[in-house]
DNA sequence: AAATAAATTTTCAACCTTGACAATTTATGG
DNA sequence: CCATAAATTGTCAAGGTTGAAAATTTATTT
C-alpha cells in the first residue's frame, strides 16, 4: 500500500556513475556532484540510497568486485566447446571490442586506493585471483600434459598482458603493439604444447 | 648582493611530496595541504616556487616523466658487459627491491588523467616507448637471429609483466605468483633462441 | 478519495581547498 | 652596517564539497 521502492535499480545505476567518474577522476576526484550530474539525478538522492560518502565507497566496492567477478563468467560462458584457448585469447586481446576500459581503470583506482581502504584490497585482489583461476582452469584444460608451474606461469602472463593493454589504453601508443600483444600471448600459451 | 635562491632545491623537494601523494591518494586526492605536509613547508611556499596547481601539475609531468626516463638509464646503466638479459630480468623482477612502488602508482594516476590531461598523456606516452625501445634494444643484441615481431612480442611481454607487478603491489597476491611471473618473463625470452 | 510509504526537492551549516596578496624575516654582497 | 632579493609567514575571500534534516510531491493500496 506504499509508492513502489527503487531502491535496486536507482542504487544500480548511482553506482555504475560512480564507477565511470571513477574511472575519469580517480576516487578522490569522484565527488558526489559528478556522480549526481553522471547519473541525472540531484545529489541528495545520492544520501538518500547509499547513505553517506563512506558508505557510498563501501556500496562501490561491492559493486566493483561484482561487475568483476561477472565479466569473468561472462568471458568462461562466452567459449566454445572445442578450441577454447583460441576463443579465450580472441575476447581478451580483442581491440575492436567497445571498449569497457573504464572497467579496469575503476579497478586501478580501488587496488590504489588499497592501502588505505582494507576492504577494497581485499575485494580486488579476491577478484583477480578468481579471474587467473578461471584462466588457469581453462589453460590446464586444454594442455593436460604441462606442467602446474609452466601453467601458473603462462596464467600470469597472460592476464598481466590483458590488464596492461587496458591500463594503458588512454595513451595512444604504437598501433604495431596490439599485435605484439597477441603475439607474446600466443607464445605464452605455446610454451604449455608438448 | 642577495639572498641565495632554494629555488631548484624546494621545487624538488616539493615535487618529490607530489608524486608522494599522488601514488597515495591520487591525482586529484592529492590536495596542496597534503604535499605541504609531506615536503614539511607551509602551503604557501608551493605557490610561491611552483605557481597555482595547474601550473604544479605541469611541473610534476615533467617531473615524473624525467624520473621515468632516469629510471631507465639507471636499469641500463647496472647491467654488466656480458650476460645483459638475465641481469635484466633479475632486475625488473628482483620482489626483494625496497619497492620504488610509489613510482609506478604516479604514473598510473597520470595515465589514468591522460583524457583530461592531454600533457601527462602524452609524457607518460614517451617515457613508456623509451622503456620499451631500451628493452628491445637488449634483446635485440642478446639474440641477433630472432625476428623483429618475435622481438617486439617478447619485449611487450617483460613491459607488462613488469608493470602489472608492481601495480598490483597493493593488492597481497599469493607469493607463488612472484616465481610465476619470471618463469612466464624466462619463457618469453626463450621464445628468442634460434 | 484517503492513507501510506516512498521518491524527490529544498534548504542550511560546516568544512575543505584554492588563489591572491600583504607583511615579515633572513641571508648575502658591498 | 646597509641595501637587496629572496625565503617565509599571515590573512582573507571565493568557491566547492559534504552532511543532515525538513518539506513536498508522487504512486500505490484499500
Amino acid at each position: 500500500m506504499a509508492r513502489p521502492s527503487l531502491k535496486t535499480q536507482r542504487s544500480h545505476e548511482i553506482l555504475a556513475a560512480f564507477a565511470a567518474c571513477v574511472a575519469r577522476y580517480g576516487l578522490e576526484g569522484a565527488t558526489q556532484e559528478r556522480v549526481a550530474a553522471e547519473a541525472g539525478v540531484k545529489r541528495t538522492l545520492l544520501r538518500h540510497y547509499l547513505g553517506n560518502r563512506d558508505e557510498m565507497i563501501d556500496a562501490l566496492i561491492d559493486h566493483v568486485a561484482a561487475d568483476f567477478d561477472a565479466q569473468t563468467e561472462a568471458m568462461l560462458a562466452a567459449l566454445p566447446a572445442t578450441g577454447r584457448v583460441p576463443a579465450l585469447l580472441d575476447l581478451l586481446f580483442d581491440w575492436q571490442r567497445p571498449s569497457d576500459g573504464d572497467r579496469v581503470m575503476t579497478y586501478q583506482a580501488l587496488v590504489t586506493a588499497a592501502e588505505r581502504l582494507p576492504r577494497a584490497g581485499q575485494a580486488m585482489a579476491a577478484g583477480t585471483e578468481h579471474f587467473a583461476a578461471a584462466l588457469r582452469r581453462e589453460l590446464a584444460m586444454a594442455h593436460p600434459g604441462a606442467p602446474d608451474e609452466a601453467v601458473t606461469a603462462a596464467t600470469l602472463g597472460l592476464m598481466a598482458l590483458a590488464f596492461n593493454a587496458e591500463a594503458l589504453a588512454p595513451l595512444d601508443l604504437p598501433e604495431s603493439w596490439a599485435s605484439a600483444t597477441r603475439r607474446a600471448a600466443d607464445s605464452l600459451v605455446a610454451t604449455l604444447e608438448v
